[in-house]
DNA sequence: GCCGTTTTCGGCCCGACTGTTTTCAGTCG
């Protein structure tokens, strides 16, 4: 059974937290959690990284001694260290550090004084009043727990919204705060404004000549459920989809030091912090000091500037390599919207998009392409009404048809063809050859084993009338675990092969990940960046799948579909 | 526990708000 990189990062967060609550020293303990960033954020293999014998303490974050544990746990599964705290520190109280206002320290005094082990028996403290008795707590307190509790086991609040969900939430919020007397600018930050792909709760900044207004309006929103705290220049709120709303007000002359701080990501703030301390700078939400004198803070640009740094996009602020990448002028040219120059994934009528060939081709040459590749289901999948040889062929020469009455754009005749569970197509090669381009992915079978699921791709992969493989892992987001798959292996056979990967820009898939387009982008395997739209306003998904590539580092080139159909036509032509 | 153009020891990012205190620790971002 192979470990995973979060298998690992798993472990590293779990001692973080039980030696947190156990009070121990607070970097020895910031140090897991680094590493476990660290390896989660890793674009490689970490279990194949110690099969090479490679040297993990050359990752960043991790010495010796971290390298030791890390080997443990991939060979091991385990971790004997975590096992031994267990034994002191009950490993439930880790998450009772869920619980809003409770961290390690109170944690730690609960155990202590009142041997409160679990979520039950904090519950059952708090309904008997015990936990006002400790010191250092209170009735508001103890009632605030039992609120939290209550909202956990009604299933509410915590969880991340999807990048696209928070974008509903968020527009509209922005927009009453712009209307507020007096504000100059209403922006958000946080992940949200990284582009993440989900989105645990907002962060915006305001820049308002009367910030006591704002707040007070803030807090007025009609959306509000509750408000957590409300102060002159900082306030947060939960609104009624639980969605947690963080609000600033700064200063003009300080909201490009604001923008960044409340940006992050947390790692990448500390890493451009440091880079501050080395030059006797210090780098705070209000601006960049020398001394007393504020140097910068007006734009994001002027902070960087102040540690010797190009500008760095959001998407790339997560500490993953960028900043180093900056310092050596190798920060890539990340793709945009405006350079994609097709779809290449599209269903219509024939299987179970909504729209006919010609309907989609109007859209797609609306939102200025060149091309759009329509790829209705195979056979195989029923549900879908998918396309038999004969009703292909059919399509093929509707698609002709239409194509010969269109200037300057044309539908690729394609497919989405099932791999079946051998590993053999959907549909005969004979049929398959005379497409422009073939997509091919997996719709049943999705819990064999890592071994046999690779395996299977990879047979499908030698088939030479394949081209792109579509959501390659198969998650979606909050829903469904990818399948397992060594994604790896497959990356390597498709750059060997001649075969590519799709960014599936779906934003409940987003498949592959940022993690994965980076290896992509680190092997030089080229992706393909396609809604794989079943209606004409989901083309318009692109634009997620695009964010999605960016924080895969993915520039115009490492993208199929920024090159003009002859371009991809060639490129597409197997050996 | 990590790390090194002030360091192999002694640092480790920084500030707002709350609740509990009676000047501040803890939490959060």
């Amino acid at each position: 059974m192979p470990v995973h990189n979060s298998d690992v990062a798993d472990i590293l967060d779990r001692v973080a937290d039980l030696l947190d609550i156990q009070g121990a020293n607070q970097f020895r303990v910031r140090a897991y959690r680094t590493a476990s960033r660290t390896i989660s954020g890793l674009s490689k293999s970490i279990s194949e990284m110690v099969e090479n014998g490679e040297e993990l303490n050359k990752l960043p974050g991790i010495g010796k001694d971290l390298a030791v544990k890390i080997r443990e746990i991939v060979e091991t599964g385990t971790l004997r260290q975590l096992e031994e705290i267990e034994k002191t520190v009950p490993a439930e109280l880790a998450d009772l550090m869920d619980i809003g206002g409770l961290g390690p320290k109170r944690v730690g005094q609960l155990h202590k004084k009142l041997h409160i082990e679990t979520l039950k028996g904090l519950e059952k403290a708090a309904r008997e009043g015990k936990i006002s008795t400790v010191k250092g707590f209170g009735k508001k307190t103890e009632e605030n727990i039992l609120d939290e509790i209550g909202r956990i086991q009604k299933g509410e609040g915590a969880g991340r919204l999807k990048l696209v969900v928070a974008e509903e939430i968020t527009k509209p919020l922005l927009e009453y705060l712009r209307d507020i007397k007096g504000v100059k600018i209403a922006e958000a930050a946080g992940s949200y404004r990284r582009k993440k792909e989900t989105v645990g709760d907002l962060d915006i900044l305001v820049v308002c000549s009367e910030g006591e207004r704002v707040m007070d309006e803030f807090v007025d929103y009609e959306d509000v459920d509750r408000v957590l705290s409300k102060g002159s220049t900082r306030s947060s709120i939960v609104l009624r989809s639980e969605f947690q709303v963080d609000l600033r007000v700064v200063e003009e002359e300080s909201y490009g030091a604001a923008l960044h701080y409340f940006t992050g990501s947390k790692e990448h703030n500390v890493a451009v912090r440091k880079l501050g301390q080395k030059r006797k700078l210090k780098i705070n939400e209000y601006g960049v000091f020398n001394g007393e004198k504020r140097v910068a803070g007006r734009s994001e640009e002027e902070l960087y500037e102040q540690v010797e740094l190009p500008y760095i996009e959001p998407e790339l602020r997560e500490n993953r390599g960028e900043i180093e990448a900056a310092q050596e002028g190798a920060l890539p040219d990340l793709v945009t919207l405006d350079d994609i120059r097709g779809d290449l994934q599209s269903h219509t009528k024939y299987s179970d998009g909504n729209y006919t060939l010609k309907e989609m081709a109007e859209a797609a040459q609306e939102r200025g392409y060149e091309y759009l590749a329509v790829t209705d289901h195979s056979r195989r999948v029923t549900m879908a009404r998918g396309l038999d040889e004969r009703r292909l062929r059919e399509q093929i020469d509707k698609i002709e048809g239409i194509n010969e009455k269109l200037k300057g754009f044309r539908l690729l005749k394609s497919i989405e063809v099932d791999i079946l569970e051998d590993g053999s197509l959907d549909l005969p090669d004979s049929v398959l050859k005379e497409l422009d381009l073939v997509v091919f992915s997996i719709h049943y079978n999705t819990n064999l084993s890592r071994k046999k699921q690779t395996k299977r791709v990879l047979r499908a992969m030698e088939n030479r009338s394949v081209n792109i493989f579509s959501h390659p892992t198969g998650r979606i987001i909050g829903k469904r675990e990818p399948y397992d798959i060594d994604i790896a292996k497959v990356m390597k056979e498709a750059l060997d092969s001649g075969c590519f990967m799709e960014v599936n820009a779906q934003p409940e898939r987003l498949d592959l990940n940022d993690v994965y387009c980076k290896r992509a982008r680190d092997i030089g395997l080229k992706l393909a960046i396609s809604t794989d739209a079943h209606n004409i306003t989901d083309l318009d998904f692109m634009k997620w799948g695009v964010a999605q590539a960016r924080r895969g580092w993915l520039g115009p080139d490492d993208v199929l579909n920024t090159r003009s159909w002859k371009e991809l036509e060639k490129l597409l032509k197997r050996k």
